[in-house]
DNA sequence: GTTTACGCATCCCCG
DNA sequence: ATGCGTAAAC
């Protein structure tokens, strides 16, 4: 047992090595992109295993259950199968586990249904009309909106006019009513046996705070444990954390405040920053060297993140050279921007990068419809991550619908879903029917009774098929995908009226056949259908193997890699997204999102723009690459025309002569915090006598910041040679250049001039 | 009193 | 393409 069979100090850098052994006391590992992180945990899950720490006392928290799983079976693959054992998986599937132990102790009995977001929706919209707070003459807020009030409420632990005041300030005036509303929202789902994404966590938290002798066994239970992506946790998941560590201080977690893109959600990445305070005796490790990505390609990321306001302390670097620069391309309008793509994508398969080493990442999940349209009729198989979920469409939901009122006949969203659509039943009936159905017989059968009771009033023979079905899925004898089928064949005539696309909506319902296979019970598909619903290519080796390109939205692409990554759509008016551009901190995640986006590329890095694009905001753009990239030296984006795109045209020494003939920079005599300004040029390299390697990040007019490896960020102070020489940087003699064409009208579409590069 | 049909605006990211 | 409010139809 202890024979140690991995030898870590040679397969990990310093820095990993000091992550991984460190065992005991509160570690914060700040994990730049690529710097394996993920390979960190794994080692590290297999270094505590090693040791004899039983594996169910370690707890991996990870942002899907799919990178827990990976990750210990990677552990699995270094040590041995005990690594399985590993308690793992999202905040919020733990915080499940956990409540379906320990549920009563929080006021919910035996069992509970849970609700993804448009479940929330739909008994907010019910509570509405109830309460007839829609009547009161002004604008309620939509239901969505309520429910992001709601949610940020627990997510940030604030009180309902601290969000109001905050992100809402417009609804303010409905204060009370939405008091109101949210307590009966709590009762509802109470009484219900209902619990929403948030309470997950929210009741979670509750059982640690107010029990402490639940408390006191978990955090016994859970010796070891280690947080991944912690940048993404928001307060009451931190508190969660603090919680759980009552009885120890084991805790690492492992973060990257430039990759922190779930405000939205309640993230907060100063959770990182404030993690010592949480842990006063925390250890502090950063990962800076970079494995994934080019050198040319960090010089880019290091650049675009720099303008963020927020400063960041990190610098990555690489031992991986190249010649090719990322690349900016123009492109006349959408489907020139996919024709463009599809050329690339078969230059790089030409040169030997196959359909799965590369991705298309982009903004919003509808930037790519054109470019899939595009895939299809070039025959380039490809796979789609992010955008609507499979067991968010209506056909889906409505058999699910079915499944649940029999694991939970007091789930009522569910009954009101599936009787609405019974003909000749609207919102009234429904009504009627779910108050009786809560009053008498919590049982799906209780359809029967209802219909025996009222049997003089006309339209009830209308339920008689629903009343049957019911009473043939609850048969104990039916196994769990007979269910399904039964439930198919008695919906399937009524979506043949509803939806004139129904074969396809059909075959989605094989695949939730097919799906509901591996599960042994009702209660753990709906779990797994809500928490951690299927995407039609469910693992990522299988998508690996299937030789399809990726299409992903960049918030799904969170913690991937390619050889080959595109960014479409990196417009104004796209990226950053129009929602977010009012807002410093919003258009600063936007930054980090763009960020996350970049950092995804291991050898090739192309970004594309439209000038022209389709939609309701087309007129208030006028076609400019993102904000984000306008002011970026050509020195770390070479610009191209998209239809000028070839590989040759990367790395083409001759346009980058000063770069590659003085590689290392300047070497300023004298002082060693003076150089001539020419001599500094943001993303260039230097090598400096007295600070080591570093990148060049802005250029001022009196001084310049540089990140160096070993010393982090210095202003260095530049000595200007003459006035009257009118010394200008590159940089500005760029942004004035670019500014100066797009002034001037002058239409890159229009075919005047070449790249812009030289 | 209820249900349905139709025209309307809207459309980001996610456990 | 789905979700809304309103008007026609049962």
């Amino acid at each position: 047992m202890t024979e140690a069979r991995i030898d870590y100090a040679r397969l990990l850098n310093s820095a990993q090595y000091e992550a991984v052994t460190s065992i005991d006391g509160p570690l914060l590992v700040i994990a730049g992109a690529g710097s394996g992180k993920t390979r960190t945990l794994v080692y590290r899950v297999a270094y505590l295993v090693e040791r004899g720490i039983p594996p169910e006392s370690i707890l991996l928290l990870t942002f899907t259950r799919k990178a827990a799983m990976e990750m210990l079976s990677r552990a699995s693959e270094l040590l041995d199968g005990r690594c399985q054992r590993v308690a793992g998986g999202t905040f919020h599937s733990t915080g499940n586990q956990i409540l379906r132990q320990y549920g009563d102790c929080v006021g919910y009995g035996n069992g509970f249904t849970i609700m993804d977001r448009s479940d929330s929706e739909d008994a907010l919209g019910l509570l509405i009309d109830r309460l007839g707070l829609k009547s009161s003459g002004r604008r309620f807020p939509k239901k969505s909106t309520v429910n992001s009030i709601f949610s940020k409420m627990v997510n940030c632990s604030l009180d309902l006019d601290g969000v109001l005041d905050e992100n809402f300030p417009q609804f303010l005036e409905f204060g009370a009513d939405l008091q109101g509303l949210y307590v009966a929202y709590e009762q509802y789902k109470l009484e219900q046996r209902l619990m929403d994404y948030d309470d997950l966590l929210r009741h979670w938290w509750r059982l640690l705070e107010e029990q402490p002798a639940v408390r006191k066994l978990l955090s016994q239970n859970y010796r070891y444990i280690m947080v991944d992506e912690y940048q993404d946790t928001n307060l009451l998941q931190a508190e969660i954390i603090r919680l759980l560590a009552s009885e120890h201080p084991n805790v690492m977690v492992v973060g990257d405040d430039s990759q922190s893109i779930y405000s939205f959600r309640g993230a907060r990445f100063r959770n990182i920053m404030d993690f010592p305070k949480l842990f006063p005796q925390a250890r502090v490790l950063k990962l800076e060297q970079n494995y994934r990505s080019t050198q040319p390609i960090l010089d880019f990321t290091n650049v675009l993140i720099s303008q963020a306001r927020e400063q960041y302390t990190k610098y990555l670097f690489s031992r991986r050279e190249s010649e090719v620069l990322p690349v900016l391309a123009s492109v006349g309008g959408e489907r020139d921007q996919s024709l463009f793509v599809v050329r690339a994508l078969r230059e790089f398969q030409l040169v030997g990068i196959a359909l799965e080493d590369m991705a298309v990442l982009f903004r919003a999940s509808f930037h790519s419809y054109d470019l899939e349209v595009e895939l299809a009729r070039a025959g380039i198989p490809f796979a789609k991550y992010g955008g609507l979920r499979f067991a968010e469409s209506a056909h889906l939901k409505d058999v699910i619908a079915h499944l649940r009122v029999l694991h939970n006949p007091l789930d009522a969203v569910s009954w009101h879903r599936l009787l609405l659509l019974v003909e000749g039943i609207g919102p009234r009936t429904a009504q009627r029917l779910i108050n009786w159905l809560m009053t008498h017989a919590a049982s799906a059968t209780a359809v029967r009774d209802y219909i025996s009771e009222q049997k003089k009033t006309a339209g009830m023979t209308r339920l008689e098929p629903l009343a049957a079905l019911m009473e043939e899925i609850t048969d104990p004898q039916r196994t769990l995908v007979e269910r399904i089928q039964a439930v198919r064949s008695y919906y399937e005539p009524i979506a043949m009226r509803k939806y004139d696309d129904y074969p396809k909506r059909f075959r989605d319902l094989d695949f939730l056949e097919e799906w509901a296979e591996q599960y042994p019970s009702l209660q753990t598909l709906l779990t797994d259908l809500t928490l951690e619903p299927p995407d039609f290519f469910s693992h990522k080796a299988d998508l690996r193997e299937s030789g399809r390109l990726t299409l992903s939205t960049v918030h799904s692409a969170k913690g991937l890699e390619w050889r080959v990554v595109f960014i479409i759509a990196a417009a104004e008016g796209r990226f950053p997204s129009p929602y977010a551009s009012y807002r410093t901190e919003d258009l600063e995640e936007e930054l980090r999102l763009f960020y996350v986006a970049s950092t995804r590329a291991k050898d090739h890095l192309l970004i594309s723009y439209p000038m022209r694009f389709g939609g309701f905001q087309e007129q208030d753009y006028g076609g400019r690459p993102s904000p984000f990239l306008q002011s970026i030296s050509r020195r770390v984006l070479q610009r191209v025309y998209g239809e000028d795109f070839h590989l040759k045209l990367q790395g083409d020494d001759a346009k980058q002569p000063e770069r590659r003939k003085n590689p290392t920079g300047a070497k300023p005599e004298g002082s060693p915090l003076q150089a001539q300004r020419a001599d500094y040029l943001p993303g260039q390299r230097l090598d400096h006598a007295e600070f080591g390697r570093g990148v060049v990040l802005k250029v001022e007019s009196h001084h310049a910041v540089v990140v160096f490896e070993k010393h982090g960020k210095k202003i260095l102070e530049l000595h200007i040679p003459s006035p009257s020489t009118g010394a200008e940087s590159a940089t500005r003699r760029g942004a004035d250049a670019e500014r100066g064409r797009r002034e001037d009208g002058e239409s890159m579409g229009a075919g005047v001039g070449k790249p812009w590069d030289q």
